[in-house]
DNA sequence: ACTGGATCCTGATCGC
DNA sequence: TGCGATCAGGATCCAG
């Protein structure tokens, strides 16, 4: 899925076709998907009312509307595009705002694990009162990672992509942020230093900042809003590398299964312990 | 309060 | 070529 570079590359895309432009028609021809998408209250909210902004929390996608926000979540396998109203739907378009400018807005989700939700605002949804802060934000540093990880015995990995401890980080960025910090996934979340927890948050904050200049990374199916893919699958340094030498000391990135994900990590550079 | 595992889906790929 | 097994970028929920 689109971790939080992926979904920051969306928004960004997203907004200039869309601020300021009025919904004329709302389509959804699936409503079955993480959660119900709330048909009559969407057509009560959306229509006839000026988009006034496009942000994100987490991996979220906020669009302000005077009345309230719609938020999009993408999932594992959701893209959100821009296309002319023309354009013929495709399958697992679940979803479609057609705007007062010739072109639509369409979440396609072939694995229906994301959602569509309506809120007056945001902070009031308890999925957005657990989630942890911005990674981006100063809020996320050492001293805060430090602290949330004591006595915590799961493994580095998963720790870093609960997002109530941050959010954002999900498992392709998790192995290229350990990897730059040289920590181990499977350590323990409770032996990290203070000094690795700095050195972790700045690896975090590098990997994401490098990944949403480059657009995000695609895999096989991640395209921005106009159906481009992103390029930060030239800079991954161990996700998908089983076998290849690490760009680091030359030895074998390994491959293992942490949480039930896949994980990624070079058995030298990031000694366990 | 934490932790690991199951779970929601479709589609691509791989081995036989 | 066909078919079943396995694996995917997420995150909630539930049992222990």
């Amino acid at each position: 899925m689109p971790e939080l570079p992926e979904v920051e590359t969306t928004c960004r895309g997203i907004l200039p076709h869309i601020i300021k432009r009025n919904i004329t028609k709302v389509t959804i021809r699936q409503k079955r998907l993480r959660w119900e998408i709330p048909v009559r209250l969407l057509q009560q909210q959306l229509l006839a009312q000026p988009i006034l902004g496009v942000s994100r929390r987490a991996k979220y996608i906020l669009i302000e509307l005077p009345t309230g926000v719609l938020i999009i979540h993408l999932g594992m396998s959701g893209t959100l595009r821009i296309t002319s109203e023309s354009s013929i739907l495709q399958p697992h378009d679940h979803f479609v705002c057609t705007l007062n400018n010739g072109k639509s807005l369409r979440l396609n989700d072939p694995r229906r694990f994301g959602c569509v939700l309506w809120a007056k605002k945001p902070e009031e949804l308890t999925i957005f009162q657990r989630l942890g802060p911005e990674p981006l934000s100063t809020e996320f540093n050492a001293n805060y990672l430090h602290n949330k990880a004591r006595k915590r015995q799961i493994a580095i990995k998963n720790f870093i992509m609960n997002n109530h401890i941050v959010v954002g980080v999900g498992n392709i960025y998790a192995s290229e942020s350990l990897f730059l910090a040289q920590i181990h996934p499977e350590m323990s979340a409770a032996k990290l230093t203070l000094e690795e927890a700095d050195k972790l948050c700045r690896a975090i904050r590098k990997v994401l900042k490098a990944a949403i200049k480059a657009g995000g990374t695609t895999l096989k199916d991640f395209y921005n809003s106009e159906g481009k893919p992103g390029y930060f699958s030239t800079q991954l340094k161990v996700y998908g590398k089983t076998g290849e030498p690490c760009e680091v000391c030359e030895r074998p990135i390994f491959s293992t299964i942490i949480g039930q994900r896949t994980s990624y990590f070079c058995g030298y550079c990031q000694v366990k312990r």
